[in-house]
DNA sequence: TAGATTGTTAATCGATTAACAATC
DNA sequence: TAGATTGTTAATCGATTAACAATC
């Protein structure tokens, strides 16, 4: 299967990937094998040229009448995002939210887990949540280090983010996954996402509030993730 | 101050007015009157002519050489995103998520409030989550009513999210924030965002790996909320 | 005044969509 | 074969950026 370089791919486009994986991945469980471009259109609510040029930036090529080969789909989109080569993540502040990471089925699911949790309070540090060890905060550079570790969940208060940010950066980590609302200043080559949970919610109240309308089908693209069907 | 038609404002702006209002308060917090585009794009990474673009589509109007008054651009920005009209919302599926996002401050502090909380589970069904009563999911319709809530949360397993949607929508539910990683077949005047929190890892992983390099600035537009900055 | 910053109009850039030939 | 579906090329659409006048 040729591949074309993750660089030429569209923003737009690579985040509509993760969509295609869930709903490939759904069908290839029920048994599945192929899966026609309009059939993904239908169930996410877009336009079946736009899936066709979607996948056809991965290099997986179709079968006229027959669609695209579920197993080849997801090899493909699976390695545009890097599913099983950075499947070591680890987590920092385990608070209520870094709790609900460490015990969500769905971080697994995509490949990826959880290696070490890492908190400054002694209560939790030593103990075990859903399965994950709690590590106090002076053992983080080490780890990343001898782990390799590129990427970091950071759900720690936000007056801490942008220290710990700093810490994690120069250990080696490359991907920042931050949930606190601050902007954190790291340097260009670091890939952060921010995950502000309250701004989230805002941008929901602002299309109900001024109803996006039905038929305009922009409703279903808000957001990187979002469909509404 | 004029208002311009929500219809009328692209969506890549619409999804930039939430983190501009965050980076607005925090200046207002901190004593600041005025702001500059050029000041907001250096901290948010963006270039300055998006800004005043961005802004000007609220029908904020800006002073040259002072730039714009916060109060002002933090209303028109809010106005937009529906802060202060739909502040009630509720949320179903009280797990570990649920609870992490109920005692979520930052909910409050973009002017949001959980109403209620619903489960099924008899054990956390009539006690206290920081502060929010669980109440039993038969209760759920009535309440959405007599209350016009318009903004649900679904925090809860895959299995029961859509059936769980489809009360909700039946009770006049407007608006779905949907943590499931399931795509919700909903009616198209329901706005659905889903928060897969898996596949955003998986697109983190993805540009970490395929290293999504430095000055072509692509990296700070990474998902809807984030900025390298 | 001079300089900084806004706001507008036009140009560029890139993604989506349309049209249609190729193919199973 | 006929029909469905892919893949490609060109057209359209919309967002970003550039240029520059207006203004404090």
């Amino acid at each position: 299967m040729k591949l074309n370089s993750y660089i030429n791919i569209p923003l737009p486009t690579l985040k509509r990937f993760p969509v295609y994986l869930a709903l490939l991945k759904e069908c290839g469980e029920q048994g599945e094998e192929w899966i026609s471009a309009s059939y993904i259109a239908g169930r996410l609510n877009l336009k079946s040229i736009q899936v066709r040029k979607d996948l056809s930036c991965t290099g997986v090529v179709g079968k006229p009448k027959k669609g695209f080969l579920i197993s080849e789909a997801i090899d493909a989109i699976s390695f545009y995002l890097g599913e099983g080569n950075l499947s070591d993540v680890l987590l920092v502040g385990v608070g209520n939210l870094g709790k609900a990471l460490l015990a969500d089925k769905r971080l697994t699911r995509h490949g990826f887990k959880i290696v070490a949790a890492f908190d400054v309070d002694k209560d939790v540090i030593g103990t075990k949540i859903a399965g994950h060890m709690v590590y106090p905060m002076e053992k983080l550079p080490d780890l990343i280090k001898r782990m390799g570790i590129k990427i970091a969940i950071l759900t720690v208060p936000e007056k801490e983010a942008q220290p710990i940010a700093d810490k994690l950066v120069d250990a080696g980590v490359q991907g920042i996954w931050n949930f606190s609302s601050l902007f954190l200043d790291v340097d260009c080559s670091v890939t952060v996402i921010n995950e502000d949970l309250g701004a989230r919610l805002a941008l929901l109240a602002g299309r109900v509030t001024h109803g996006a309308g039905c038929d305009d089908a922009s409703a279903s693209k808000l957001g990187s993730l979002s469909f509404s069907k």
